[in-house]
DNA sequence: CGGCATCCCATTCGATACTG
DNA sequence: CAGTATCGAATGGGATGCCG
């Protein structure tokens, strides 16, 4: 519980600290969260965990998604440094995305947070179970 | 590297698992990085880790939160079984706001990711700079 | 093959006003 | 004090079509 609120209070802080200056939307963690939250973004990440991949390769690859959301999604983890773009000039032309260094250290505390997920979900539903038969009263 | 790349396993596995029966919304991972990348959810959650607080004490301290999101959040939130909703019949009524074991359990990890984003920033700003200005070319 | 540009709809969220 | 209700702007993201 320590290390918790330790967490909590860094969290806070830096937040607050955005807050004052949040015309830029500076904000470091909110930064992180971002990415965090979208859509696509970590699923892709978690694709190229286990090797580099090609465009195409993982618009098959991955469920759903659309070429504008995971060419868009792959600008932004680039931007950041989590993702290299490789272009080999054959013809036709391919590009290779793989993880840099800074993208493969992510992948240890988001695993944290998936791990809770699937440790969690169970409870979750059962709340969201009892919380919704109580609201029908 | 190995946890990461059961990690990633994991979540990949998860992610498809769900796609499949997409309809009902039911991924587990989904349902928890919803919370995650939530503007507010984990910003309330960071506040109430220091303790059990009342409704307009967090909306006083959290910055530029609205009203209407503060209590939508909770209600989210306590549907999740992450937080514990306690009504004191005084007059006026108040009410209080606690983490329930689930809700502290979430720091935990999360508070990696936090310090992820703290110990990563500095990265991602300058790898941001050179994009962009390579960009301008 | 690996994109970019455009249109358009759904959801999110802030502002504001009202209630027990 | 602790909400609820309604409106409207901004945003996210899918569908489609074109390009080097």
């Amino acid at each position: 519980m320590q290390g918790g609120q330790d967490a909590a209070a860094i969290f806070v802080e830096r937040w607050n600290e955005a807050a004052s200056f949040s015309q830029t939307g500076n904000c470091p963690v909110r930064n992180v969260l971002d990415k965090i939250g979208d859509k696509w973004s970590m699923l892709i990440v978690m694709y190229l965990a286990a090797g580099p991949k090609r465009f195409n390769q993982l618009h098959r690859e991955i469920p759903d998604i659309s070429q504008k959301m995971l060419t868009q999604t792959l600008r932004d983890l680039q931007r950041d440094g989590l993702v290299a773009r490789q272009v080999f000039d054959t013809k036709p032309p391919s590009v290779e995305y793989r993880l840099t260094a800074l993208g493969h250290s992510l992948i240890v505390p988001f695993g944290q947070l998936i791990a809770w997920a699937n440790e969690s979900i169970d409870s979750i539903h059962a709340a969201r179970k009892s919380f919704d038969q109580a609201a029908l009263a």
